[in-house]
DNA sequence: CTGTTAGCGCCTTCAG
DNA sequence: CTGAAGGCGCTAACAG
């Protein structure tokens, strides 16, 4: 690997001229930059980063903490930050938690410390120990629907979109809806699911149907989850007429119970899903659509702002649109 | 930020014993050892990567490259990989091309040079053009699903897997077995393709079944590809009683053109898959199931195995292996 | 067992 | 406009 002394000698120059040409930094002749050039070129010589970073005293790495990379949604923000990050040249260090075990390692070893010029969580609903450890690695922090103190954020109105999916079901005339949602005491903390049902709930009350704790069932936010949450409502003594699920996995496997128990959609159960996933037109669901490579993509937009004016310590907080595409999954109660 | 020469004023030692006592090199009495990592605790001591690198040599980081990581297969391999990496402490820069126009990108600025230890590249049939630039960074390269010159590999048997998928239809009765498969000049080449179209015409000549040229029809590895694909062959003159599609989403997509032209599966169609996607199961799908992750990971401990012993020029190729999964999808031929 | 010295590759003063 | 010198933070010899 060829250093910039190498270049250096080959143009004949001094090792400070040939860096000054080749960052076009200073004033160089046209002459010497060029032949500086040439000779970097024949030598195909790329500076070392690490050598760069040292003298500069900081990295131009970027850490993508994200819970599971397998689930839909977080490939999709991933993407978007990605392609955002790339774009601006930096690098991008994935950490992929994987898990209870993996969140506590990583905050345990926190990793990213002293590598990082700024870092990027994907909804994880950090505990406050968790945000003090981010906090002291002393680089900006930007997460994705979450919104924690000190850090910019990138949400949806969570709260508002679920009041939307569960008052287009009032509409249709359903009084009793079901709720497939986050884990109560789910340990990677979703905090989208408590705003969910809170939206819920809201919307029960203000059009003055009553909020039956027995509808509302946690789930994990899998298909298999969905199912096993939809099997428990419909096994009820008055099952629900319509079922809100927090995630299109969810409503999915939903949908699968219903059928296999016989119940069909939408003829005798509504559902209505959450993040448009690539199938939910597949199944014809109803659902609350929400740009997830955009959210990433603005999180990385906030992230990168923030590192090239270190010095405003002001946080962003950009809440993006949702809305509600009708499909085939819900139709008017039938009395 | 404190550095090393902090940590060794506090414990009053020269910063080279406080290096040798954090790194537990070198003959370090026990007292001094305990007051430097007593030191280093207080001043939450973390050492500077990037002096680390430059002063030997090398960087600890894995280069990363995948196509999408929103599709199933990748995000999968990505994990794998992601794990095995992080357990041996590295960093993983990760690299999402995200189509044609950003793999020419990174070809072309070659982002990772002199960044990396080494390269994992998922699935991608590397040109020979591109295989020469990746060689040029003078690092260990494994690939996922693809074989390169001079790289290391973890592969399945495409063309075997494919064959027993067809034996499978062709045990069944069938013998106009229609194929859905990647597009024949897919812009991102992965070689997987051709291996499993080989092993579809071979498993059918062997059986002295004609090979019929109208029931190949290529697709691009999505739902709704499959879907258009099999749309193609139901609407031959005389159509396909089975189809093998080479993912399990094109399968999904045959499923559903199926059912939406009247067909049933698998009384009038019978299915079979590849993958053993999530969703597999979900839609009673017979498939090829490979592991996904165990690949991901393989590659990555390849890789690492390679960044130990950097003398030995040897490159590995493993060779994992896949297993018919019998659904309800496929039936025997009807009469 | 520990301190001193030198240098990794680069960039930024400071002099010319 | 260009060169020389110094130092970023750390570790690997080399002396003690």
């Amino acid at each position: 690997m060829s250093t910039i002394t190498d270049v250096a000698a080959l143009a004949g120059v001094s090792p400070s001229t040939a860096s000054r040409a080749l960052r076009g930094s200073g004033q160089i002749s046209a002459a010497t930059r060029a032949r500086v050039e040439e000779a970097a070129r024949e030598l195909d010589y790329v500076a070392n980063p690490s050598a760069v970073r040292l003298v500069n005293g900081r990295t131009d790495a970027i850490g993508l903490v994200v819970p599971f990379v397998t689930r839909w949604f977080f490939a999709q923000a991933v993407t978007g930050a990605e392609d955002v990050i790339r774009g601006a040249d930096h690098d991008l260090l994935l950490y992929n938690l994987g898990g209870p075990d993996g969140r506590q390692r990583f905050f345990e070893r926190m990793p990213l410390r002293n590598h990082v010029a700024g870092v990027l969580v994907l909804s994880l609903a950090l505990s406050e120990k968790e945000r003090a450890q981010l906090a002291q690695m002393r680089v900006p922090l930007v997460t994705v629907g979450h919104d924690a103190p000190g850090a910019s954020s990138v949400m949806i109105d969570d709260r508002a979109a679920a009041s939307t999916a569960v008052q287009h079901l009032l509409n249709l005339g359903h009084r009793r809806i079901g709720l497939i949602g986050g884990l109560p005491e789910d340990p990677m903390h979703f905090t989208s699911s408590a705003l969910r049902a809170r939206g819920y709930r809201e919307a029960l009350t203000a059009a003055g149907a009553p909020v039956d704790e027995t509808l509302i069932v946690p789930s994990d936010y899998t298909i298999d989850g969905g199912r096993r949450a939809a099997v428990r409502l419909l096994a009820l003594p008055t099952p629900p007429t319509a079922v809100f699920a927090m995630s299109d996995e969810m409503a999915i496997g939903a949908i699968d119970a219903a059928r296999s128990m016989g119940v069909r959609v939408p003829e005798d159960l509504s559902i209505v899903g959450f993040d448009d996933h690539d199938l939910a037109a597949f199944f014809h669901l109803t659902t609350i659509r929400q740009p997830v490579q955009e959210e990433g993509r603005e999180a990385a937009r906030i992230l990168l702002r923030m590192l090239s004016a270190p010095d405003e310590a002001e946080t962003a907080h950009a809440v993006l649109d949702t809305e509600l595409i009708l499909r085939a999954s819900t139709a008017p109660l039938r009395r």
